[in-house]
DNA sequence: CGATTGCTTGATACCTCTCAACCCAGGTGG
DNA sequence: CCACCTGGGTTGAGAGGTATCAAGCAATCG
């Protein structure tokens, strides 16, 4: 298996921390309320440029995210570049909750993001007095469970057609811009997403547009021709 | 791919909830504190056999379980017979949370199982009023993302002999019973879990043999020659 | 304008699946 | 006791799917 040169170039590239410590003492960062919720927890907005680490696997784990807009990669690199994307993050996902003190996995924006951040309160932030926030992050650690059952299951026994065609179904549901997708991320990020070669995950785009199942508008701009039909690959 | 005939044979041979509601309903399943746990709370003590289901998937979820002995595996059934496992559950392990209303997964007995099972009080457990229990739940779901996580890391960019080194490791640790681990699954729910045939994983474990890492003394009881090695492939 | 990056396509190699045969242990019945 | 059957596991030969290596295209950027 060939590294992902790419990918590792800008690992090495981006100093781990800099940019984090930089955001956080940035003046445009200012304390600003959760917009899409009840939660009185106040954050601070911090702006992320494209492939910019958020946080590294192994930093100490105090704050976490909620995605303002932009999206995010949840992965974990192995050995010699090969690296496995876990999740994505869209607007309104909570993220980098831990059990322990580290983060066990790194986040990098996929393309420019906003993030809002929270400091833990105290080692385990599950014991807080405010119920509600605990609730909310109770129902976002669920979530991220359950995306990542899901995620298994189209890893474990699935043909690359039909982890393309179930990629974009997701994906089509959480953007829910009808017809018309747009992938923020690369070819890389899907391939490391689905555990697939670009060159597969190109092969099959271009076979579900042969198909008469989408259109490529551009590499990254899809129109999904037949929902049914794309759906009916994850049987 | 084909069917697992003897899987669902034994599917459709079990009344999804006929032997749950057996089970309560039994005699000996008296109200028994939890063991090894500081919780307060009490649940029902039931046993089921090797195969039989636990829960199935859609139906109402009531009640969580926690595994006394034997090992559980949490799966999901798609289209034509293919299988994804994708979780062991052994002793001291909670399962059986979910966001909704409705498992997410069937859940079935690997092995003669001993479970304590206890009722949800409300349709969102993590607001009750126990703190101290809705901490144990709350780490239990972590421990669940976690392992999930781990598991896509696994399923994504590994080859089949480093998927079942990796599972042999694993299970090492989980067991712990020193050099010598004891599966109680068969080969198929290998294959279901690590997304492999039991073909693959039968060659795959003969091939850990033949290189001195592992020793068979039977298919089920395996003594770990090599531990760093094998862990090595991990890398 | 050349260089770079992301993407697509083709040819070939390799890994895992499929299909098949066989072994072995346990159970059952004559 | 043996014959037979069954289920789980192993091994082999061949097929097929995905990775690898390589070339080329389009868009972007300095």
């Amino acid at each position: 298996m060939s590294a992902h040169l790419a990918i590792s170039v800008n690992r090495s590239a981006l100093p781990p921390h800099a940019i984090n410590s930089k955001a956080w003492g940035k003046p445009a960062a200012a304390i600003a309320p959760i917009w899409d919720t009840d939660v009185s927890v106040t954050g601070a907005v911090t702006h992320f440029a494209q492939d910019q680490e958020i946080y590294g696997e192994g930093d100490a784990a105090h704050v976490y995210y909620k995605v303002a807009s932009g999206v995010v990669r949840n992965c974990k690199f192995i050995d010699d570049g090969r690296r496995q994307i876990e999740a994505f993050y869209v607007a309104g996902d909570l993220f980098g909750f831990e059990a322990g003190t580290k983060y066990q996995f790194s986040t990098e924006a996929v393309c420019d993001c906003t993030l809002v951040a929270y400091r833990r309160r105290s080692a385990d932030v599950k014991m807080q007095s405010d119920d509600r926030l605990t609730s909310q992050i109770y129902a976002s650690v669920m979530r991220n469970l359950s995306r990542a059952q899901a995620h298994i299951l189209l890893l474990g026994r699935r043909t690359a057609l039909e982890k393309v065609a179930a990629f974009l179904c997701d994906w089509a549901d959480r953007a829910s811009g009808g017809k018309f997708v747009s992938l923020e991320m690369t070819r890389q990020d899907i391939g490391d997403y689905l555990g697939l070669t670009i060159e597969t995950v190109s092969r099959m785009m271009s076979q579900l547009e042969r198909q008469g199942l989408i259109e490529l508008s551009s590499a990254r701009q899809i129109k999904v021709n037949n929902p049914a039909a794309l759906r009916e690959l994850n049987s």
